[in-house]
DNA sequence: TTTTCTGCAAACGATTTGCATACAC
DNA sequence: GTGTATGCAAATCGTTTGCAGAAAA
């Protein structure tokens, strides 16, 4: 399992905001941890979960997705197809920070681990002043597929 | 003016595609021109043209900013705000491919223009057979005002 | 008990669409 | 005259919210 938390981290992280970490929290992010790589919305995990017989609201999904982002174990990422997905937000800088790469033909969306924009963010610093906390990159183009 | 096209290519790209330039959409186009670097969103658009006692519907101004983002005259954005915003999209290497510098405090987007991701695409053509044709990049932090 | 959690249905906001009319070639 | 454009209102779709009951501390 490529999760790099613990549940106990987990269970601090929430108790300090005052929140629970009750069964169906744990059930939205077991299909998160489940699938790496699938950018999950709200309700690709809705389903999932009625499809395994676990019984659960839309309204609750999104709220439990909404309050794992805000905790920073997951991140809620757009690629401008109409809703928002979610992607483990793993905190190891070796997977941190992975590109997106988007089929503009079939769709597909790809990750790429490698973090090349150090130089970049370096530059932007000094030059404007403004200070880098994250950054989202997606590349558009054809995938392997699609080009034969 | 920052536009790199003329109103002829304008005019036979919309032809190409059986459309034609109404006064409607140059009123719409030229919210977008006189604004470099303001990253409208269509409600913005409808708004500044009702100021100026231009009227036009809203379904219109959506259906104007679409077209010319398929013909390539605009690029669509989201900046994760809940609406889709427009901008120019220049032809000239120069300008293209602009980087957006969103600040998580006060909201403000500015832009970053040089393109250092040049190393990045050739590695992942390279390594993934991608082949690439556009990128995103947005970076999230702190401006320099809210910094202080 | 007091607080948080959940499901449901209703509300919401951005965007799209159906349709009748107006316009352009 | 034929096809495209437009305005309006209604529909759509992802997401949020109000509220009442359920669960947890």
């Amino acid at each position: 399992m490529p999760n790099n938390f613990t549940l106990e981290d987990l269970k601090q992280k929430l108790h300090d905001g005052q929140h629970k970490l009750t069964p169906r929290r744990q059930l939205v992010l077991q299909i998160i941890l489940d699938r790496p790589g699938e950018h999950l919305s709200a309700e690709d995990v809705h389903y999932i979960l009625r499809e395994q017989k676990s019984e659960i609201g839309l309204a609750t999904v999104y709220r439990s997705l909404e309050l794992l982002s805000e905790l920073g174990i997951l991140q809620k990422i757009e690629f401008g197809d109409g809703c928002s997905r979610y992607e483990l937000n793993a905190t190891d800088p070796s997977t941190h920070h992975h590109h997106h790469l988007i089929c503009v033909k079939c769709g597909k969306v790809t990750e790429f681990d490698k973090d090349l924009l150090e130089d970049l963010e370096a530059h932007i610093e000094k030059k404007s002043g403004f200070h880098i906390l994250d950054h989202q990159v997606k590349f558009f183009g054809l995938c392997k597929e699609c080009r034969e």
